[in-house]
DNA sequence: CATCCAAAATGTGTCAACAGATCGATCGAA
DNA sequence: TTCGATCGATCTGTTGACACATTTTGGATG
C-alpha cells in the first residue's frame, strides 16, 4: 500500500516535494507518532539525497510535525492530550473570529454555498443511518474549511487550514477509528450558518465557540479513558 | 546598543546559529524587507556553507519571514497594510482568549506581576513627559508578552511571542520612528488588568479585543498616509 | 552468568563540487 | 539610436563525500 509513489515529480523543487509527501505520510498516520526518522532510510525510501530532505525536515520542524534534538535525529511529534486540549483553544478563538468575520463580510453567494453544505450534510446523516460516519468526517472538515475560507482574512485562513488542521488531524489519530457522534455537530453547524445568514457577528462567534468548546469537551471524554502509545522505529529494509 | 553580537556560537547546530541571528536580522531591520537574499553572499558572510543556510532559510521560509519563489532566490518578506490588518484581526482573537484565560485560570502571583508592570508602566509614562518613548514600547511588548505566558495555554503562548509578535515587530517598522501615542495604551492596559483581577473573564476578553482593536484603527489611520517602501538589493562586498 | 570495556557500524552535521537555469551585458543589425 | 539576440557569469538545486559523536555489539573477565 502506497507503494507506487505516484511520481509528483516534476513542478516545483525536490525538496517541496518531500516536504509535502513526509507531510502528508505523517497526517495520515504513514509515519506513527513519536517514530524515530533516519535521515539517510528516508532519503533512500523517497530516492532523493539528504540535502533536500534535511531541507524538508527543517520545514517540518517549523511546523511543529517532528521535533529535532540535537544529535538525537528527527522524531514524529507524539500528541498528548494536553497539546490537544491546548490546541483546542486556539481553535476556538481562531474559528470564532472566522465566523465573525464571515457573518460581517462574506458575500451572499458564499453563505448560499455554506447552507447548500450544510444542507447536504444533514440529509446524509438522516438518510442512511450511520453507515458513512467517514463521509461525515469530510463533511464535518468542510464546513469549517468553508468557513476559514469565506473569512476574507488570508492569514487567518492560512493559519487555520494549513497549520492547526493538520495538527489537530494528527493529534485526533490517537484513539484512531473512535469517533463522536456527528448528529449534535450538524445541528449546531445550522445554528452558525443560521446566525451568519442572519449577519449576526456577535451571535456567530459565540455559537462556533460553543460548537468547538463541545468538540473538545466530548474529544476529552474519550481520552480520558484512552491509553498512550508506545514508540515504535522504523526498520530500514521490509 | 546591542551591537555586541552575544556571541551565541556553540551549544548546538550551525544551522541553529544561522537561523536565529537571520530572524533577528530580518527582525531588527537589518535585512531591509522585499531585499532579495544571495545564498553565496550570505554563507560568506555568516561564514558557514551554504547546507546549513539553506536550511535556516527553510525555516524562515516557513515562519514566513522569507518568501521564495522557484529559482527566484529567497526575498525578505515585504509587508503590506493589507497584512498588517489580517495579522490585527488574528492577533485580537488569540490575545482575546489569552486574556481570558489569565482571568480564569492564572495564580494571584502572576495577576500582581501584571498589576505592578502596568504601574510600573504608568509611573514611568507620568514621572517624564515623551521622552522615553521606545522604553514605553517595550513595556508595552513585555505587558502582552506577561498576557500570553500567564494564559497557561503553552501552544497559544508560542504562537503569540514566537510567530505573531515577530511578524508585527517587522510590519510595525514600515514607518519607522513614527509611533502613535501609548497614554491611551497605558489607561486600556489598567482596564485589561483591572477585568483579570476582578476574575471577570468575558470583560478580560472584551477589554483586550477593544484595546487590540483600537491600537490596529490607530496604526491603519498612520499608514493611511505613509508611503510605500523600495525594494533594495543586497551588495557582496561593502 | 553478569558486567564492563572496546571496536565497529550507523547516523548526524558539515562542506566542496557539479548540472541546469536564469539574469545581465555586450554586440550587431535595422 | 534603439531593439533584439547571443554569449557569459552568477546563482539555485542537488549530489556525494568527509569528520565527529553515539550507539550497539562482541568478547573478555571477575
Amino acid at each position: 500500500m502506497g507503494e507506487r509513489a505516484d511520481s509528483t515529480d516534476s513542478g516545483d523543487t525536490l525538496a517541496e516535494q518531500v516536504y509535502r509527501r513526509l507531510s502528508t505520510a505523517i497526517l495520515v498516520g504513514d509515519l506513527a507518532p513519536g517514530l524515530k526518522l533516519s535521515e539517510p532510510a528516508l532519503a533512500r525510501q523517497y530516492g532523493v539525497s539528504r540535502g533536500p530532505l534535511r531541507e524538508a525536515l527543517h520545514r517540518l520542524q517549523e511546523r511543529k510535525l517532528i521535533t529535532r534534538s540535537a544529535r538525537q535525529g528527527p522524531r514524529v511529534v507524539r500528541p498528548s492530550a494536553a497539546a490537544l486540549a491546548e490546541l483546542f483553544v486556539v481553535r476556538e478563538a481562531l474559528e470564532g473570529m472566522a465566523a465573525r468575520l464571515v457573518a460581517s463580510h462574506a458575500t451572499d453567494a458564499e453563505i448560499a454555498r455554506l447552507r447548500a453544505a450544510v444542507n447536504d450534510n444533514a440529509a446524509a446523516l438522516n438518510g442512511n443511518d450511520g453507515a458513512l460516519r467517514e463521509i461525515d468526517d469530510r463533511h464535518d472538515q468542510d464546513f469549517h474549511f468553508a468557513i476559514a475560507q469565506y473569512s476574507g482574512n488570508p492569514m487567518l485562513t492560512e493559519l487555520l487550514c494549513a497549520e492547526l488542521y493538520p495538527l489537530l488531524r494528527l493529534y485526533r489519530g490517537l484513539p484512531a477509528g473512535v469517533r463522536p457522534p456527528t448528529r449534535r455537530a450538524v445541528v449546531e453547524h445550522e445554528r452558525i450558518v443560521c446566525a451568519i445568514e442572519d449577519r449576526d457577528a456577535d451571535l456567530a462567534e459565540i455559537t462556533m465557540r460553543r460548537h468547538i468548546a463541545a468538540a473538545r469537551a466530548r474529544r476529552e471524554a474519550v481520552l480520558a479513558q484512552a491509553g498512550t502509545t508506545d514508540v515504535v522505529s522504523i526498520s530500514d529494509s521490509p
